[in-house]
Parts: C-alpha cells; structure tokens; sequence
DNA sequence: TTACATAATGTTATATTATAACAATTCAAA
DNA sequence: TTTGAATTGTTATAATATAACATTATGTAA
C-alpha cells in the first residue's frame, strides 16, 4: 500500500481553495483567485484539478464544469460519485448514501455488464428554494 | 395535450444527423457536417441541439460534451438519463431498466429531498474492448 | 384577412473551457 | 549521485458555448 501522498504546493492552494468555498467553483474563477499565489497559467490550474480528481479530494460537476472538495471520508477515489443540484440556486451537495451506492456499485445491464465507475447527478429544488 | 410538434428545418436536419451516427456526436463536428445545408453558425446547431434535448429527442452525455439520439420510447422528455460509456472506446450506450429508472425516481437523500430529474453515467469497458 | 405574439433563424462577435508543445525544475528512489 | 518520474512554468491555440441584435416564419385570435 502507498502512503497517501502530500500535496504539492500547486495541488495545495487550488485544493484550500476549493475546500473553503461554499459552492462549485470554475477552473477560471480559480485561475483568477490564486494568481495573487504566482499560479499565472490556465495549465496550472487544470493540472493540479486533474489530479485532486484523480486522488478523490474533489469532484467534477460535469454538467456545471465546476468542482467541489469531496466531504465524504469512504470515497477515496472518484469512481462512485453522486450529487444533487440545485436548479434555481446551483447549490451542489455531494450524496452519500450506502443504498444507493450499493445499488449503483451492484447495478448490471441486461448483458451483465459490471462498471468500474458512476458519476449521478440528481436536480431538483434544494430546501430553500422550494 | 399537445399535439408533439414536429421539428422544424434546422432541427430535423440536426437530429437526423445524430440519428445516423453510431457514436455520440460533438457541437462542431454536427456544425461542419450540416455547413453544405446551410446552417453556417456555431449558435444555429446549439439552438437545435437545445431543443432537440429540451423534447427528449436526443440526449447529452455530459462527460463527453457530445449528443446521442434517444432510443428509450419511454423518455419523451430529458428528465431520467443513463448512460454507459467505454473508457478505451467511447462507445455510449442508453440504459432502459426499469429497475434501475423505478429506484432512482424514488430515491429519496437523508433530507427526504425527491428530485425532479436525473442523469447518470456509468463507465467500464464494453464488450468488444474487455 | 389582419394584426399580434411567439418561436425560429441568420449573423457577427466574443466569452468560456480546455489542451498542445516544449523547456526547466524538483524530488524521490536506486 | 545519477537517473527517471512528476511537477512546474510559459506561450500559444483549440474546443466549447453564449451575447446581442436584426430578420423571418408561424400560429392564433380579433
Ligand atoms: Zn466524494
Ligand atoms: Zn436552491
Ligand atoms: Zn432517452
Ligand atoms: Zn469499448
């Protein structure tokens, strides 16, 4: 087993940054917060995104193209993810629950095809605004 | 009840298009197959494909940035999606299981919160790429 | 029919999201 | 301590998507 690696100083900033923000944050938006921290370049930042999604410390919205900081301790590695979405506010809260993803992690198709990995986006009215 | 209305020009060409192909299809490649019948503008394709979508004629898989037709009679408006999608090939596949489709419409979050709609992705490897 | 509203179209420009290509640097393992 | 992998820095460019505004078609109701 690997020890978990650190983050390197590039990975850091852009992962507290993300980790702080109250909502989904934009790779441009990022990009324009942390150039105060010397990360000039859009490739900087999609590099330390790339990984902090590979290792499971934050999560794509791929119908938002936004990225949220994973707050779920049992996914170590984006390959089961599932959220819910605001329509009006664009709220985003990552789902755990062992149901469900039991369920998904357990679904086959009618050729008895098992996959390695989901992403579950759910819309709806978050509390507030219904 | 309204009659389903029929597509208008640009749509039908559109969607036609999509129809045909065996793979999900792209906003510019759509743009640069259609430029012989006239639809010269980036924006005259996404106006198609957001409607195309909004009626449920096609679907588009988020991941990807691309567009597939529906095959799924029973989804006649874009509000319960699945997918799966090959890593190594990029085939996508609609997932009609009503298992599936039953479980997710009635999955209810810790908050009691129901949602209105839903897209799911699943990806593996697909048959001809195990 | 005529008039009005609505939806669809055409067009130019621009915004947003993401990657290619290559050089330099850091860092850990052999 | 060298060597290979990962990370970083940098410039340029590709790919995806929308703003703004003018025009044309289409349906509906007086
Ligand atoms: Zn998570
Ligand atoms: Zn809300
Ligand atoms: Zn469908
Ligand atoms: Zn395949």
């Amino acid at each position: 087993m690997h020890k978990e690696h650190p983050l390197t100083k590039n990975q850091q900033i852009i992962f507290d940054l993300i980790d702080k923000s109250p909502e989904p944050m934009k790779a441009y938006s990022i990009l324009f917060s942390v150039q105060k921290k010397g990360i000039k370049a859009p490739l900087q930042v999609y590099r330390a995104l790339d990984k902090l999604v590979e290792i499971g410390k934050i999560h794509k919205i791929e119908s938002r193209n936004a990225f949220i900081a994973c707050h779920n301790s049992s996914c170590q590695v984006s390959k089961a993810t599932a959220f819910s979405i605001c329509e009006i506010c664009e709220k985003v809260t990552e789902i755990s629950s062992t149901g469900l993803s039991k369920y998904l992690a357990n679904f086959k198709d009618k050729d008895g095809m098992k996959y390695s990995k989901y992403n579950l986006e759910f819309f709806g009215l978050c509390k507030k605004c219904r």
